[in-house]
RNA sequence: GCCCGGGUGGCGGAACUGGCAAACGCGCACGACUCAAAAUCGUGUGCCGCAAGGCUUGUGGGUUCGACUCCCACCCCGGGCACCA
């Protein structure tokens, strides 16, 4: 009798002969190379958390399966280690940044290893330390030198209580994406990485991956591209003329009045002709007073004010139209003005209706008609021009062109996307490597300067300016380079700038000539399967591809797309279904599981919950199952003879499942399978040692301390995970008989049981003589027989 | 409002290309072991019915010999976007 399965025992074993051996280095095998990575973790201080496992796990197993199917397979973990959370905590209790994140990721570390993650550890990276910062440093300068990274006085986000600026990405429905504090708007001289001069490629280039539909969609509606025109409207008496953006140059006739934004620089430029500026000016301060949530949010109510004395022309019927300044038309989207066509847009319908404008109908449904349907509100749907002079009875489509050719405007594509503001008024990230002379005019740190070290002489409580304005230690040191006068920039960059490009590193972690070297960049790159949480949907993923674009372009990289498939880890809830919480105290530690468990049984738990990209509650009494599915493994080991004369079948059908669905991540099935072909060993009296090593092979990527346990116990040399994965014989797969139902007009009233790919005549045959169906089909017109051979017999009375 | 994803036993979930709905697991019931309990193991388990049989994949309709799967309409849940001209 062999000793009852103890997985403390043997995980602390495992664990350090693994460690010891280095047996999860990134090996030479035969196969081609397979780069298979995570999302990096913060190293938050309240340690690992069940939802990081899930994702981990799956990873693990597919790159435990493919080195076992002789892939180079590289595997690695680093750390996001810059990060707001770590320098609150240093607000709250004055230990420095450094300190708090070290110790997080030694916790983390820990927790990783506990759990038999695969990675080569020789590759850890962490984005805080200067050896990795350099090279952020150094990308911004690449796109510095290259007019991709800007310093420029904007209308930014600010959030008051982080006390930094925030992207549009990390401004949630008007909100902090950390903390939930409203977002105010500010006038601010910020960087600016020029992420829109890729948009075009950010939008064309999702065609080429393989990633979830839905991930694939929200990058594409927040890129937000939409093609449409550029038509200029005069303004009477005056010089100036005022450009609008629309995707529908074909209502042009329809365009009763005209909008400009607050911000809009036409406004200050008529100011002269303007006959009631005070109450313009008025209008223009109330509403940047309005945090951007209450200007989008809280009423849709429309306001604005007509700017008196100002007529546009409309160069569709040369009409004397009235412009208004409202806050429903935004600054930033298109030229930051519109001409508003009441009859068919909803926004504008609502703006004449308070404003009592005239609202004049262009589009109509039917042609020719004596009358339009009369309108309840606005038709936005497509038509036949009405009202519209020598373009009536044309199609809209066809319609937009001839009148934007007509009226001399131009197509313009136009997106939603804006440029990424990076600047932090933090500490705790990468220092921007930028010095101002004493005029003022930002110059690069020279790369020699590179990495441009975080000082350490800093406050933490925040004063609204960034905590780097306050250290000598960083202005002593640009004047002994720069001179005298010469001034440092205080911001650093946002983090998602770290978390950019750090795929990039794994492949030449050590490396300081380069970011990494071209060769290896090229021979591992780009990143085979990525798995990850669907939160970073928009922020992370278009950020990198920004990155990955970039490199592209000047030459340092042959593709241009960063991560071919990807996959989403689903959210785990706990166990009332609500959102595991610190403050709700339902937060489930992988610690308290592994002892009480096992790691393997966490693993496996994990994956047999339920599809990866599903959102799971959690159950601890579910992982009973598991733990006892491990049990029954283990005890085979007490069955074992040297050789048996069974008929594999369900073994060879378990080598077939198993390894398909890993290829495609359906793990849970995959266990399902695992299961079943456990329950069908233990059935018999005794198992071969073939048949039971073979199923070992196959529990391996799930499971790696006990089968390399009971690896070693039956007296295998080497490590289970340095085989190969088992293949199936074709010949097994099929059962010895085929038992095939027999329907009547759909409904099953009996089972024949006949030998594999028995002909059609003879089911035929044996369905309507057998005994059961025989009641059935009793004095009835038999009007057809379908036959599926080995599937189904389906007599239609 | 718009765009995705999803509704299957008491629960988590399975089901190839339209072919025996509910694999696998949890729970539950009964049994074995035990002085007893836990653990473990075995058997059973969609619902109604003593049975024959009937019913069942959110609701209603349709296509088909046959629908969880395809089509139409509706209801509910989860996620994303939200005055983007």
């Amino acid at each position: 009798m062999e000793e009852k399965y103890n997985p403390k025992h043997i995980e602390e074993k495992w664990q350090k002969i693994w460690e010891e051996q280095r047996i999860n280095a990134t090996q030479k095998r035969q196969g081609s190379k397979l780069y298979v990575l995570d999302m990096f973790p913060y190293p938050s201080g309240s340690g690992l958390h069940v939802g990081h496992v899930e994702g981990y796990t799956a990873t693990d197993i597919y790159s435990r399966f493919k080195r076992m199917k002789g892939c180079n397979v590289l595997h690695p973990m680093g750390w996001d280690a810059f990060g707001l959370p770590a320098e609150n905590y240093a607000i709250k209790t004055g230990i420095h940044p450094r300190e708090t994140t070290e110790e997080a990721i030694k916790t983390f570390r820990r927790q990783i290893k506990r759990l038999g993650f695969s990675y080569d550890w020789d590759r850890e990276i962490g984005t805080h330390t200067p050896e990795y910062y350099k090279w952020t440093q150094w990308f911004f300068l690449l796109l510095y030198k290259n007019g991709l990274a800007y310093k420029a006085k904007a209308n930014v986000n600010w959030c008051s209580s982080c006390q930094t600026v925030l992207a549009n990405e990390q401004v949630v429905q008007g909100a902090c994406e950390r903390c939930g504090t409203k977002v105010s708007q500010k006038d601010l001289d910020q960087w600016f990485f020029k992420i829109t001069d890729f948009s075009n490629e950010l939008v064309d280039d999702l065609k080429e991956v393989d990633w979830p539909e839905s991930t694939v969609l929200n990058q594409r509606n927040w890129i937000g591209r939409s093609a449409g025109a550029v038509l200029k409207f005069k303004i009477r008496n005056s010089k100036f003329e005022i450009p609008v953006f629309t995707t529908r140059a074909d209502t042009l006739f329809g365009a009763t009045y005209m909008v400009v934004a607050p911000e809009h620089e036409l406004i200050s430029n008529l100011k002269p002709q303007i006959t009631n500026w005070e109450e313009v000016e008025k209008y223009i301060a109330k509403s940047r007073e309005k945090t951007e949530l209450e200007r989008t949010t809280e009423t849709k109510e429309k306001t604005g004010v007509e700017l008196k004395g100002i007529k546009a022309i409309n160069p569709g019927n040369k009409e004397e139209i009235p412009v208004f300044v409202a806050d429903y038309v935004l600054a930033h989207y298109g030229t930051g003005a519109i001409m508003a066509v009441p009859a068919h847009d909803q926004r504008d319908w609502e703006f004449a209706q308070k404003f009592g404008l005239p609202i004049r109908q262009v589009i109509c449904d039917r042609y020719p008609e004596p009358t339009c349907p009369i309108l309840k509100e606005a038709y936005t749907g497509f038509g036949y021009l009405v009202g519209s002079g020598q373009f009536d009875g044309i199609k809209s489509g066809e319609a937009k062109q001839k009148i934007t050719e007509f009226v001399g405007g131009e197509m313009k594509i136009t997106t939603k996307l804006r440029d990424w503001l990076i600047s932090r008024q933090r500490y705790w990230g990468a220092p921007i490597p930028i010095v101002y002379d004493p005029k003022g005019n930002p110059h690069a740190i020279p790369e020699e300067h590179l990495p441009w070290l975080l000082p350490t002489d800093v406050e933490f409580k925040p004063t609204g300016t960034s905590p780097l304005a306050q250290s000598k230690e960083l202005f002593l040191r640009v004047e002994h380079i720069f001179g005298k006068g010469w001034t440092p920039e205080v911001d650093t960059m946002d983090t998602f700038v770290c978390s950019s490009w750090y795929y990039f590193r794994f492949v030449d972690p050590r490396n300081n000539k380069e970011f990494a070297s071209k060769e290896l960049i090229e021979k591992l790159l780009p990143v085979d399967l990525y798995v990850g949480g669907a939160e970073h949907t928009v922020l992370h993923l278009m950020y990198a591809r920004f990155f990955t674009k970039v490199l592209h372009r000047f030459g340092y990289i042959s593709f241009n797309e960063p991560f071919l498939r990807l996959r989403h880890q689903g959210m785990i809830q706990a166990e009332d279904g609500r959102k595991m919480s610190k403050s709700l105290g339902n937060v489930v530690n992988p610690d308290t599981i592994v002892e009480q468990f096992g790691a393997d049984s966490l693993r496996l738990y994990e994956m047999f919950m339920g599809p990866l990209a599903e959102a799971k509650a959690w159950n601890t009494q579910n992982i009973a199952g598991v733990r006892r599915f491990l049990e029954r493994a283990w005890r085979l080991q007490n069955k074992i003879v040297k050789e048996g004369s069974h008929k594999e079948t369900v073994l060879h059908q378990s080598i077939k499942k198993v390894g398909e669905d890993i290829e495609e991540l359906k793990l849970n099935t995959a266990i399902s399978q695992l299961m079943v072909c456990a329950n069908d060993l233990d059935s018999r009296e005794s198992v071969s040692k073939e048949a039971y090593k073979t199923f070992l092979l196959l529990l391996a990527p799930f499971c790696p301390f006990i089968t390399e346990e009971i690896w070693e116990r039956i007296g295998e040399g080497g490590s289970i995970h340095n085989q190969l994965f088992p293949t199936y014989k074709e010949e097994l797969l099929l059962e010895s008989v085929a038992r095939v139902p027999v329907q009547v007009s759909g409904k099953v009233r009996a089972v024949l049981e006949v030998s594999p790919g028995t002909a059609k005549e003879k089911l035929r045959d044996l369905a309507l003589r057998h005994e059961k169906v025989a009641k059935w089909i009793h004095g009835k017109e038999i009007k057809d027989v379908v036959v599926i051979p080995d599937r189904l017999v389906n007599i239609v009375v």
